[in-house]
RNA sequence: GCCGAUGUAGCUUAGAGAUAGAGCAACUGUUUCGUAAUCAGUAGGUCGGAGGUUUGACUCCUUCCAUCGGCACCA
């Protein structure tokens, strides 16, 4: 999907468009006062305080009306520059604006001011030279948005729209937004019966059906055994702890109100967990560790539970409870570096695996000022922080700081892809922490026999199982390589009474292979199964008739093809095999 | 949590102040047909839940729940 903040001729047009709807609704809400209109990947928006009257489908279709009008009319854009002083004269009845200009540096900043007709807005441009050229433009959606973005402050009116150079690609945009839905994960989610919810369970617990829960546990056996191999050990956590155990760790100062409320069973308190870090300092404080043990790595399977804000839930990709990728790294400061990289390199190499190339890597900072949210020693920030950057730069990988989005212990890496509808989200991530083991009083026994502290990796390679299926589904568009999918092989018998024995053969000669295998045995035409077949995506669709059974052969279709194969049926199970193996995509 | 929208059979959906209509799926029969829907019939809905207004509510109002688009949040 084109980028339009990225295209210099797009972006004027959008953000000129922007301000012709600002026009617009100033023609029909008189009273209406403007804040910020800017140019997004997707187009524009522009904040607006509308004050008691909020937008509404139908309103959409008014202003759409009304800017075609003044796109009509064909007026010029005139740009004139005003001192500071002057935007304040100007613009004194408009809060909004004396709050912009106030802040804006005089000897630095060109105060500008943009004319169409009978509508001026502050801006610093450029602008297309007539609203007339602005023609293929539609308004897409509109929500509320916070003033300034905090939550405390008013909310504002919001409404997005995008404009392009000619009808067609405004045609084209519009087709793929639509195309967009249906490889919404939670569209294929339902087609496929890979997950389910329930009002009865609650909101964000998604139920894995058979099919989901098939894809759920190939993840599993795959990131294990990778994760095996470079040293992991894998270990079983309760999902509860007490709530002084995430006093302990700091997160119940933190996070309490994205907790479950805790519970009081006889003198204890607990509460359902949001994260295993705690569990996990545990086990590595359970013995005595020297220097020579380091590092240690504690990987688990395990499912947690936030309370997420009821706005944010989102199918698999933003749920209440969830099954994390998690692993901890319990390390000696001077081998982070190598830790760190390891773990990079397993993201990079998983992402292989996958097929995936549409992600950024986003190293998030502490913000200096915010000393509430972060604990107070700057050598260890900037330690951490170096370090970090340090093997990203050797690693050549590039990435986006983002300061003030570091846990409260530590900086992190994070891996960003975008769904097919909504903001980006976090897939991937590792974070370093000095501050945990700390509170937990983690040691080990150094070479010169002194006690020192170890520094902990947080690793999420998969993020949570559930959010890594969401993203898998959207990016296959349902269509899951061989190894992951649900029914991996289809027996249709072309007669039913001719062919069912043969087809059974096949059946077991797959099923005893450990291929999952289904068989059609329906009394229903064999275009009418093959279609079934195609609509759920099975990658292998086996056809068995008189010229198969008297030849010892299969014929197949692979999904998304027409055309038909035949070959012995040992040749097929070995290279089906073979496929499943490699993990072919 | 905030702003807005939506909720009709398993799925996709039409309709609407006077006891809901379809397609697919299901079931029964029919067809035995070599690569994307054989034909016919049957059954299936207290129109998201709870209150209220009304002679009468699926339709209007209140509230709750869930879903969707954004905002805020995301250890």
């Amino acid at each position: 999907m084109i980028n339009i903040k990225e295209d210099k001729e797009l972006n004027v047009m959008n953000h000129s468009c922007a301000h012709l709807m600002a026009q617009a609704v100033k023609h029909l809400y008189p009273h209406a006062l403007f804040w910020v209109g800017p140019v997004i990947e997707e187009g524009f928006y522009y904040d607006m305080d509308l004050g008691d009257d909020v937008i509404k489908e139908e309103d959409l279709e008014r202003i759409e009306k009304e800017m075609k009008k003044l796109s009509k009319d064909g007026k010029r854009i005139y740009r004139e520059e005003i001192s500071k002083e002057e935007a304040l004269e100007r613009f004194k009845n408009d809060p909004y604006k004396v709050d912009l200009i106030s802040r804006m540096d005089e000897d630095s900043t060109v105060i500008s001011c943009y004319t169409q007709g009978d509508f001026t807005d502050l801006c610093r441009g450029p602008h297309v030279d007539s609203v007339k050229e602005l023609k293929y433009f539609k308004l897409i959606k509109f929500s509320g948005a916070y003033w300034k973005g905090d939550s405390k402050n008013k909310m504002l009116q919001r409404v997005y729209g995008v404009c392009f150079k000619n009808e067609e690609d405004l045609n084209n945009y519009m087709h793929e937004l639509e195309e967009a839905k249906e490889r919404d994960h939670r569209k294929i989610g339902k087609d496929l019966d890979i997950f389910m919810s329930h009002d009865l369970v609650g909101k964000g617990m998604p139920l894995w059906l058979p099919n989901g829960a098939i894809v759920r546990k190939e993840l599993e056996n795959y990131i294990y055994a990778k994760e095996r191999k470079m040293g992991y050990k894998h270990v079983y956590t309760p999902c509860v702890g007490t709530v002084d155990l995430y006093k302990t760790s700091g997160h119940w100062d933190h996070y309490k109100e994205n907790m479950f409320p805790s519970m009081k069973v006889d003198e204890e308190e607990f509460v359902l967990r949001p994260m295993n870090c705690p569990h996990h300092m545990l086990i590595y404080g359970n013995e005595l560790r020297s220097y020579r043990d380091l590092p240690i790595r504690i990987g688990e399977f395990a499912t947690d539970f936030r309370y997420e804000a009821s706005g944010a839930v989102k199918g698999l990709e933003r749920v209440r409870c969830m099954c994390q990728n998690d692993a901890h790294l319990f390390v000696r400061p001077d081998q982070i570096g190598e830790e760190f990289k390891k773990v990079v390199e397993l993201i990079l190499d998983v992402y292989k695996d996958f097929g995936l190339k549409n992600y950024k890597f986003r190293l998030s900072l502490r913000d200096k000022e915010d000393k509430e949210k972060y604990f107070d020693d700057d050598e260890m920030w900037n330690t951490a922080e170096n370090k970090l950057r340090e093997v990203l730069n050797d690693y050549g990988c590039e990435y986006t700081e983002a300061i003030g989005e570091a846990a409260f212990y530590g900086p992190k890496l994070d891996v960003e892809v975008k769904p097919a509808v909504g903001p980006e989200v976090t897939l991937s991530t590792c974070q370093l922490d000095f501050l945990l083991p700390r509170r937990f009083d983690l040691s080990y026994i150094d070479k010169d026999g002194t006690k020192k502290t170890p520094v902990v990796i947080h690793r999420a390679i998969f993020g949570t199982f559930d959010r890594f299926t969401a993203f898998l589904l959207e990016e296959t568009k349902g269509v899951l390589p061989l190894w992951l999918s649900p029914v991996q092989v289809n027996i249709i018998p072309v007669n039913n009474e001719y062919h069912t024995e043969y087809s059974k053969e096949i059946y077991k000669l797959l099923d005893d292979n450990n291929i999952r295998v289904n068989i059609d045995l329906r009394d229903e035409k064999l275009s009418y199964k093959m279609r079934e077949s195609q609509t759920n995506k099975i990658p292998y669709t086996l056809i068995l008739g008189d010229n198969e059974k008297d030849n010892n052969l299969v014929s197949y279709r692979c999904f998304g093809t027409k055309e038909t194969i035949s070959m012995n049926k040992n040749e097929f199970l070995d290279k089906i095999k073979e496929e499943i193996e490699k993990r072919v995509i």
